[in-house]
DNA sequence: CGACCAATTGAATTGATTCAAGGTCCGTGG
DNA sequence: CCACGGACCTTGAATCAATTCAATTGGTCG
């Protein structure tokens, strides 16, 4: 299972040739494989900041409870991103398992990670807190979720078909919207002719550029 | 004026006892200091990635401009902070000059920065992004304004008074609100008597904890 | 088939934006 | 020294988008 890593595959598209993972893993021992069901936590908030882990298969939710009780999810992470990196000492984030996942413990061959490492996983957390600020930021709700559909889309490359694992709750906290809402998005960019929705966790996309269209401003 | 920032004041207080700075500077050949007028670009969105810079006085603003011509502002640095951190080749911000400012270049003192000392501005700049995706996804308003209030309140401690560099234009793109309800934001927060308003561009805050209860949420 | 949970839809409400006036501050020039 | 102009800020009224509340539909598993 781990050698496929070492395929571009595993590897989803991204914009400068980093090689994260890659260089990670020639310093890394491979660890087993262990499964999660749905709703299980990987690790919780409030925890001291522990190991890495890099998604096998499966979707994993970075989320964040507040005081009085809402939550936020930062980012779902699917096969082949690594998890677990956070500034500071204690976790301000969750991650817990949308469906049945696969991850691995991510142990540095010597003591300590190597920073460059580090550096390069801190980069691409760094970008997507960034993207998703503009998102939540300036976005409106069908724009937010056309922008949400395009990431799955080009993370999953199936043939114009996305696979939703997350039920309608957590794409709502996660783009910071209600259920309600996300669920006219969607409505919206059906009777827009740019998606076709076969199932309830199912979305087939009908026109990338419209889509595209939609989101207007990330750039 | 360097010499000074080997002291504990010039860097801001922060919650893990983190040492950036400190372990940067020794890193680091100190470079002229250079000044700017207001509204000068220190470097500018689209441009590739270049130095790291440092700021010594004044208040800079990290801005990005929508390809429809929306502007957000992603935070603003001021003394002590480390400007020009980004991931990727090509820069996704412009570094702006809010008022007259002073920089110094940060040049390594070997070819390259050392990986531990970009990971620990990495660190921080992280963990500021993710900050204000909380406040952009979960707070309303006055709520963000309160948070925002707060956050100038403990960089620069001068007992209760805060100085507003920055016009409330660029207070709007950075909470993601309009100039008009960004007005009706300091007003609410005046009314319920948690912050005096002696002028423009100051604002005294008389209630702490009261401004923290605003925020309700961050946690 | 019925029960339960998730998702959708509708109607009323709330919060923020838009549009349109005023008001304040400050520098310049009479 | 005061009047004027312009930039910035505040306030008000109307509009719009998203939320809330409430009901209904759809899907899945006993």
């Amino acid at each position: 299972m781990l050698s496929q890593l070492n395929h571009d595959h595993a590897l989803r598209g991204m914009e400068p040739p980093d090689s994260t993972l890659r260089s990670l893993l020639t310093h890394v021992r491979p660890c087993a494989l262990s499964f999660y069901p749905p709703n299980a936590t990987i690790y919780a908030q409030g925890e001291p900041v522990g190991p890495l882990y890099l998604v096998e298969f499966g979707t994993v939710r970075i989320c964040r409870l507040t005081a009085d009780g809402r939550r936020q999810i930062s980012a779902f992470q699917s096969k082949g991103d690594v998890l677990g990196f956070e500034p500071g000492h204690e976790r301000e984030y969750s991650a817990e398992c949308v469906d049945r996942v696969g991850i691995r413990l991510l142990r540095p061959a010597s003591g300590r990670f190597l920073d460059a490492d580090l550096l390069a996983i801190a980069h691409r957390t760094l970008a997507e807190a960034q993207r998703h600020m503009t998102v939540l930021g300036l976005m409106r709700a069908s724009e937010r979720l056309a922008a949400f559909l395009l990431d799955l889309h080009e993370r999953q490359d199936a043939g114009g078909f996305i696979d939703l694992p997350m039920q309608r709750n957590d794409i709502a906290d996660h783009l910071c919207l209600t259920i309600e809402t996300v669920s006219r998005a969607l409505r919206t960019l059906k009777d827009a002719g740019v998606i076709r929705l076969p199932g309830v966790s199912q979305i087939e996309v009908m026109d990338v550029a419209g889509l595209q269209h939609f989101t207007r401003s990330v750039a």
